[in-house]
DNA sequence: CTGAAAGCGCTAACAG
DNA sequence: CTGTTAGCGCTTTCAG
C-alpha cells in the first residue's frame, strides 16, 4: 500500500526510508520485537503488537526485502523461465500462476529463454543468484545438469506443461502430450484419412512438440499403419510459419487430406493459407490444433483441437511450488491434468 | 551460466554457495579486490584480476544479489505493473521490454493489477519494497499519489501505452489514444455512417479507454455532429464481453450502422456475435478495432483497426528506463510513437 | 593498486 | 513475552 503521507516522525519528513530501528524507537521496543510483529505476530503481546503496528503505519514503514532476504535466507520470490510471454498459452498460464503466487505472498520473477537452451540455463542461473526460493520450468528437457544445479542450490523446482513421471527428475504438473495427441490422431484416422501431414514446432529442444508428434505416430501404429513415412514439417512459432508450412505440405504430389498441427497458432496459420489457396476446410482438407486458445473458437470454421486447462495448471503450479518451498514437500507427487478433445468443425472426412 | 561442477576447492565439494571470501582466499587477495574485479575491473591490476576471475570460475561463484542490493542500494531489477499478461497487447510489449532489459543486465519483476486501482497501488508498494530500481507503469491514471510515492522513494518511473505530456507528471512513451481514434472515426464518418455505436473497456480507471472514446466524440464534433448522444457500452476485456455488448447495441430501435470498439478483442467478439446474428460485415454493419493484434488479420473478413507498435514501445521503454535509472536522465523527454490506420475489410459504407 | 573495516536493514538464536 | 547480540554476503570509504 502506498502510504498517504510521510508519516509523523515527530519532527520533519525524512529523506530516507524508515527502518525497523525507527519503528522500534517510535514504539518504544527493540528491533527484534518489531521483526517478530511482522513475521510471527503470535509471539508478541497484543498490547505491544498494536503499538508497533501503529508505529509501522504512522511511519509508513515497509521492510527492505533485500535485507530480509539476506538475513533470513529467503526472498519471497519465485522464478519462472518460460520460452516467451507472447505465446498466448504461456501468458495465460503464467498470469494464473502469478495471481496465485500473489495471493500467497510471493512475487514472480520472470525470464524468458526464447526457446533457446543455453539462454534458459543462463536465466536459471540468474534467477538463482537473485535468490528465487523456487523455480518453475517448462517441460522436461535435458533435465540432468539443471536438476543437479538446482539441487545443489537447494532450490525446489516444478516442471509444468508436461507430465511424465518416468522421464522426470523433478516433480511436474501437466498432461501427457503424447497421449492427448494420440487420441486426436485416432479420431482423424477413424474419419478415414489415409494421408496425414504434420506441422510441428521444433522438436530438438522442445519435448512437448516431440511428444505430440510421437503421439500421432503411436496412433498410426495402433491402427496398424506404418508411422515411419509420416510427413512432418518443423517450423518456428507463429501464424505465418504455420501458413508457410501448410503450403509446403500441400505442394507435394499426394498432399495430405488432414493436417495435424502441434499448436493452435500453427493451425490457424494453416487455415489462413488454405483459404488463400482456395481450399475449403474441412471439405478439401481437415486441420487440427492443440491447446485450445481463444482464437480457436473465433476462426471460421471453429478449430478442432485439444483443450488444455492452462489457468488451472498455472494456479495449481503455484500452490505446489509454494508447498515445496515452505513445507519442503520433497515427496510432492506429480499431477496429471486431463485434456479434452474439442470436436469443432475443421475435422471432417477426407475428400471423395 | 550453470556451472559444470562444484569446482575445485582443493578438498571436498561444499554444501553452501561460495562467497567473495572464498574467492578471495583462493586468489590470495582481499574481498575488496574481488568486489572490484566484478564491479569496476578497470581499477584492478590485470594480473590480479585474471587470478581472481580464474578463482571465480573455478569455484563457480555467483554473487548473492540480495547482499549486493543491500550493500549497494541497487537491485538490478525493474518493476512493471500491468493490468494483465493475458491481454496479447501487454504480453507482446512486455516480452520486448523484458528482452531489452535482459540485454542490459536487468531482470524484470512483474506484478499485475487486474485493472484494479487499489491493487495497482499495492503492487507498486511491493515492487518498491523489493527494491525495484525503476518502474514501468501503464497509462496516466490518478498520477498524483503514485508519482509522489515514487518520487519520495527516488524510484524513476516511466509510463507506457500513453502519451500525453500535458497531463503527465511522469515521462511517458506511447501514442495519443484520442487522436488515433479520431482519425479512425473520421474515416468511419466519411464513409457516410450516421449512427455510430461504441463498445469500450471500462473508462473509470483506464485512461486509454477513456481517451479512445473521447477521440470518437472529437471526430463527431469536427464533422459538425452532436457528440452527446453517442451510444457507448462499457464492458470488461474479453471476446465474450465484446459479443454481448454488440448484441445489446444492435438490439435497440435504431441500431448503429458502424460499431467502433476500443480494442481488437472486443471487435473480434463483436464480429462473432454479428455472424451469429446473421449479420454480414461490412454489408450490414461495419466494425472497427484498435491495437492490431494478430487475430485482426486472421478473422474473416480481416479487421480494420489502428496499428500500434507494441514491440518497439516495449523495447524503447526499456532503453529509456535504464537510462533514467543509471544516468538519472531526469529530464527524459516523453516519446510519441506513431499509430497507423489499417484499412482492411470490416469497414464499408452503411447499408442502403 | 590493494587491504582493513564499517556497515546496508533485517532476522534469529539465546538469554532473561 | 522481550531485549541483546551476532551476523547474512556484499560494497565502499579510507588508509596505506
Amino acid at each position: 500500500m502506498v502510504p498517504e503521507a510521510e508519516g509523523t516522525t515527530g519532527t520533519m519528513s525524512r529523506l530516507t526510508a524508515p527502518t525497523v530501528a525507527d519503528v522500534a524507537r517510535q514504539a518504544g521496543v527493540s528491533s527484534a520485537t518489531v521483526s517478530r510483529c511482522l513475521n510471527a505476530p503470535g509471539l508478541v503481546n497484543e498490547a505491544t503488537r498494536e503499538r508497533v503496528l501503529a508505529a509501522v503505519t504512522a511511519l509508513g514503514y515497509r521492510p527492505n526485502l533485500s535485507a530480509r532476504a539476506l538475513a533470513a535466507g529467503r526472498t519471497g520470490t519465485i522464478g519462472a523461465v518460460i520460452p516467451t510471454m507472447e505465446n498466448a498459452i504461456f501468458a495465460r498460464g503464467l498470469q494464473a500462476f502469478q495471481e496465485e503466487l500473489g495471493r500467497r505472498g510471493y512475487t514472480l520473477l520472470v525470464a524468458s529463454s526464447s526457446y533457446d537452451e543455453a539462454l534458459e540455463e543462463e536465466r536459471i542461473g540468474t534467477l538463482a543468484a537473485r535468490g528465487a526460493d523456487g523455480m518453475l520450468l517448462i517441460g522436461h528437457h535435458r533435465a540432468g545438469r539443471i536438476a543437479d544445479f538446482l539441487a545443489s542450490h537447494r532450490i525446489p523446482a516444478l516442471v509444468a506443461w508436461a507430465y511424465d513421471p518416468e522421464r522426470a527428475r523433478l516433480p511436474s504438473i501437466g498432461f501427457r502430450n503424447d497421449r492427448a495427441m494420440t487420441r486426436l490422431a485416432a479420431a482423424v484416422i477413424e474419419r478415414g484419412h489415409e494421408r496425414i501431414g504434420v506441422i510441428s514446432a521444433g522438436t530438438a529442444s522442445n519435448d512437448r512438440a516431440r511428444d505430440r508428434v510421437e503421439g500421432i505416430r503411436a496412433a498410426l501404429r495402433a491402427a496398424g499403419r506404418p508411422s515411419g513415412g509420416l510427413p512432418v514439417i518443423e517450423t518456428v512459432y507463429g501464424f505465418d510459419a504455420g501458413a508457410d508450412a501448410f503450403r509446403a505440405l500441400m505442394g507435394g504430389r499426394a498432399p495430405p487430406t488432414a493436417v495435424m498441427c502441434g499448436n493452435d497458432v500453427l493451425a490457424v496459420g494453416a487455415m489462413r493459407a488454405a483459404r488463400e489457396m482456395g481450399l475449403h476446410v474441412p471439405r478439401d482438407v481437415s486441420i487440427t490444433g492443440f491447446d485450445d486458445i481463444e482464437v480457436a473458437t473465433l476462426v471460421d470454421p471453429p478449430l478442432t483441437t485439444v483443450h488444455v486447462p492452462h489457468r488451472e495448471m498455472g494456479r495449481r503450479a503455484a500452490e505446489m511450488l509454494v508447498g515445496l518451498v515452505t513445507r519442503g514437500d520433497l515427496a510432492t507427487q506429480s499431477v496429471e491434468l486431463e485434456t479434452e478433445i474439442r470436436m469443432r468443425a475443421t475435422l471432417g472426412p477426407p475428400p471423395a
